[in-house]
DNA sequence: AATGAAACCAACCGCATTAAT
DNA sequence: TATTAATGCGGTTGGTTTCAT
């Protein structure tokens, strides 16, 4: 076996750590901080190399970790984490206050992976019939976190579906069946059935048949997660607003959405709110509010990190808030246009035949950032012959 | 109680990336 | 720009502990 190159130049000793070199590292750290690691080892009086210290600061030594076996929250949060990040034990674990890359890995390894696979063979009937899975909290919390190195990211479905303009039926989205128009009382569906277009194009296509069978749309499911995958801080996860409330036919007027009230039509200049009172059914169910003066006046507030942070503290793993757009463009009455949306676009109305732009201007995406995981190859970079 | 198997986990290795020169 | 060193990450190893027989 090979050395680490600062482990040839000298004598160092292997294995585990006794007691008194954890005291040397941690005295030495402690006062002068680590600095290069490669020097610690010699100003700290170790036989070690530096790689070796520093995995064991990192690892064992550093306050702030947390010992001992991971709670069910902390083992639901990795096996969701896993699900949308693959093997980044590092990003996984930044998710978890006080557990490392390597204790999350060797958890994955010794458990979670096994418990999911007798899962799997139990619930072998539900995944022959695809069920999606719903988003979770989970998503959101990474999505948020994620959020700090992209602030001004907001996932979004790629396709929003036509609304009918007859504000007694309005569309509602589910994980499960993506947007579905509710027809009002005494209403008849007019032919909007729930196709592949509108389901939600953040499930994972399991299956050769669901691919198959998946009709192409503006922007795939595909498209998107190689998007997401492409612009790494953001990954394969979009998160759908609940209810989307019926979008008056005006264009001239659009749809904003906060934490505090929900869903709001905007109305134009010279225009009379027609009576679409907002009502607790528009409002985000998931909102928080942060002050006896806010739910008082009921003032919409924007959700900002330090909030969702603290959220996410308080609650451990999973908070129950969902993250959603401030603004939705006004979306045509016409049902042969639609709206897109990518990460990379953001909003875009794609006309139907014979129609022009009016109005919605493409919005860019200012977040956008190249990773190292931009590369293809990445995937396969830690593939290793050894 | 003895023993082998399985599980666990700290530590190591090699590679990729980043920073310094 | 090229080279080298330092750092970070994910995969793997191997020693220790726990469990089952």
């Amino acid at each position: 076996m090979r050395r680490h190159s600062c482990c040839n130049k000298q004598k160092v000793k292997r294995g585990l750590w006794s007691p008194e070199e954890d005291e040397k590292l941690i005295n030495y750290i402690s006062i002068h901080g680590h600095g290069s690691w490669t020097s610690v080892p010699k100003l700290a009086g170790l036989q070690r190399c530096g790689k070796s210290c520093r995995l064991r600061w990192i690892n064992y030594l550093r306050p702030g970790l947390k010992r001992g076996s991971f709670s069910p929250q902390e083992a639901a949060l990795i096996i969701e984490l896993h699900r949308i990040l693959g093997n980044r034990w590092s990003q996984i674990a930044k998710h978890l206050p006080g557990r490392t890359d390597n204790e999350v890995k060797n958890f994955w390894h010794t458990s979670l992976k096994k418990k999911l696979k007798s899962s799997h063979a139990l619930n072998l009937p539900d995944q022959q019939h695809h069920i999606p899975t719903p988003i979770t909290m989970l998503q959101v919390d990474l999505e948020l976190q994620h959020n700090n190195c992209c602030p001004t990211m907001v996932n979004f479905p790629p396709l929003i579906p036509a609304v009918p303009s007859d504000s007694s039926s309005y569309v509602t989205w589910s994980p499960l069946v993506g947007y579905d128009h509710q027809l009002g009382p005494n209403q008849h569906d007019i032919g909007h059935p729930i196709s592949s277009e509108d389901a939600n194009p953040n499930l994972i296509i399991n299956s050769q048949q669901d691919q198959q069978h998946h009709i192409p749309t503006p922007i795939t499911m595909l498209q998107v997660d190689l998007e997401l995958q492409h612009n790494f801080c953001c990954p394969t996860m979009v998160n759908f607003p609940p209810l989307i409330p019926a979008v008056p036919s005006d264009s001239s007027s659009y749809v904003t959405w906060s934490p505090l009230v929900g869903y709001d039509h905007q109305l134009g200049p010279n225009q009379h709110d027609i009576g679409h009172p907002i009502s607790s059914e528009d409002a985000n169910p998931n909102l928080i509010i942060n002050s006896q003066q806010d739910q008082q006046h009921h003032i919409p507030t924007p959700i900002t990190m330090l909030q969702v942070d603290l959220e996410l503290q308080h609650n451990n793993c999973c908070p129950t808030m969902v993250n959603f757009p401030p603004l939705i463009p006004a979306v045509p009455s016409d049902s042969s246009s639609y709206v897109t949306w990518s990460p990379l676009v953001g909003y875009d109305h794609q006309l139907g035949p014979n129609q022009h732009d009016t109005s919605c201007p493409i919005i860019i995406n200012p977040s956008i950032k190249e990773t190292p995981y931009d590369k293809p190859e990445f995937a396969f970079q830690n593939a290793r012959t050894q």
